[in-house]
DNA sequence: AATTCACGTATATAAAATATACGCAAAAGA
DNA sequence: TCTTTTGCGTATATTTTATATACGTGAATT
């Protein structure tokens, strides 16, 4: 972490490298300092890194010259964008993010914000002392309709690409088991562990799928699939633990035959489908 | 924004709420303040919070006391699980998050990081300027199986759940589509504005999916669906944007007919099936 | 019993930021 | 065209914040 200069360094650096622009009253407003200190700012970061800015009289702003040397900022398309989204998704308070401009964006399906605070506290808890906790889940399972209270040891989170779980062992059914943090109404006392994480096979060990370019597809086609996913010789390798396998394939669409959907919505298929399936089934049942 | 110490208050308050303990090493590692500095803010911390925290001198660090009354966060669930994502993914490095101990966790799916950073920022500025760009774009289109140079007039961005996209008025086709940043391999000169976004139809337009439960779920499993969902009284609305309705549909596994597919793995099903699939072929063909 | 560790705190000093004031240049408005 | 407004720059005295250094405490560990 930096001090308050250097930040503030960094973040006129952010908006000339990602809005083109900054302004005495940005570094003003944004961190509450005094205008003589804000100048101080931009004059330090002009000495700093010299011919990155230069002042348009018209727009009266700073702009980012057209050759630019990075100096205090690592940027990087992916945080940018992770930040677009948390403020789309209302994640995080506009004004806490160091994007000014915010560009109009959607968000394909934002989760229900649905997950107690208490809950994820409690959980964290358990997580880092390694002891158990009773929950009051509410499961899908036909013969427990409603939402019980179980005991559970719980050693990891996965997320879905939509939701959140705890991944623990049950000491109601002596395995273990994905808990979604939504489904847990209440946490109860903590107690002594079951298994740790260690003893989780399922987490720890990892399912190779392979993947290509759906047939259906053209040459040319299938090139920029390979492109997109990052396969080298037309076919790719995921690594995936056999706890995610489930969520990994229901992303990629693989669950089913993916060659038997239209290659105009699913453009990858599973190309060690039988393995897959097995491992799948592996997975579900527990080992 | 806060100054210094408001952030460091913020900072112990949030090691405190989520971790449950906190170090005078804390605050200095993460800080790089002095020792004595470090020693002041707790101080003050127990001054303005007082009775959330006591020194506990089995292991030398304040932890959190039983009754806990936030002065100076207002934490989110959401907020910290999309932190631990970031950094899960390798999106954020660990020693900028506050989280100290960061719980095992994984992500099904990380995306393959192959935007490219230029691209990023001038899309970026022909969107702040509402100018056109050429772009040397890779489509899947089978008539154009390589990538060529073309006009478009970006003015949004899209995330799908797992890639982004930027939604632009195409001059070679005459209408608005979707560009994934990173088929996009190279930008070139900017230029006059084709059509902006308000005329986007697609875009500025809603259509309301009607979801609901799996019809195969027993009446408890139902329940639980639709607390998953928010479904308030059985059934739910989904306000989507056309141009994201595909994206939508897609990751809510609805694309095709959800009911025949496993009520194990596919937990809902749309309503006003027909109505979505016209809608679906409106935003394709465009309109 | 000795050592270690993390805490607290005091004092002098250094660094950072503020308040206040004034001047400049260009754009916007009368 | 003249005036007003706005945003930048900078100077000085002052206040706030943080550091360096030093010393003392108590509890756990060796």
């Amino acid at each position: 972490m930096i001090w308050g200069a250097g930040q503030r360094l960094e973040f006129i650096e952010f908006r000339l490298f990602w809005e083109g622009a900054i302004n005495r009253a940005d570094l003003v407003e944004f961190f509450g300092i005094s205008i003589p200190q804000a100048s101080k700012d931009l004059a330090l970061y002009q000495e700093r890194a010299p011919g990155n800015m230069e002042y348009d009289k018209r727009s009266k702003r700073y702009v980012a010259a057209e050759q630019f040397v990075l100096r205090f900022l690592d940027p990087d398309p992916y945080v940018y964008l992770a930040q677009l989204r948390a403020v789309t998704e209302g994640a995080v308070p506009s004004h806490d993010s160091w994007i000014a401009e915010l560009p109009r964006a959607d968000v394909a399906l934002t989760p229900k914000r649905d997950i107690d605070i208490g809950v994820l506290r409690k959980v964290l808890d358990a997580v880092r002392e390694g002891a158990s906790v009773e929950v009051f889940y509410q499961s899908m399972n036909k013969v427990r309709p409603d939402p019980i209270w179980r005991r559970i040891t719980p050693h990891a989170f996965g997320y879905d690409g939509f939701r959140w779980h705890v991944r623990a062992y049950c000491h109601l059914e002596h395995r273990f088991k994905d808990f979604l943090l939504p489904r847990i109404l209440e946490v109860g006392a903590k107690g002594e562990p079951g298994e740790t994480g260690e003893q989780d096979w399922l987490w720890n060990n990892y399912f190779d799928v392979v993947i290509g370019p759906h047939p259906a597809l053209t040459e040319s086609q299938k090139k920029v699939v390979a492109k997109d996913y990052g396969l080298d010789h037309g076919n790719g390798v995921l690594s995936v633990r056999y706890a995610m396998l489930f969520y990994v394939l229901k992303r990629l669409g693989l669950l089913g035959d993916a060659a038997k959907q239209s290659a105009h919505t699913q453009h990858i298929v599973t190309i060690n489908r039988k393995e897959t399936e097995a491992a799948l089934e592996k997975a579900e049942l527990r080992l």
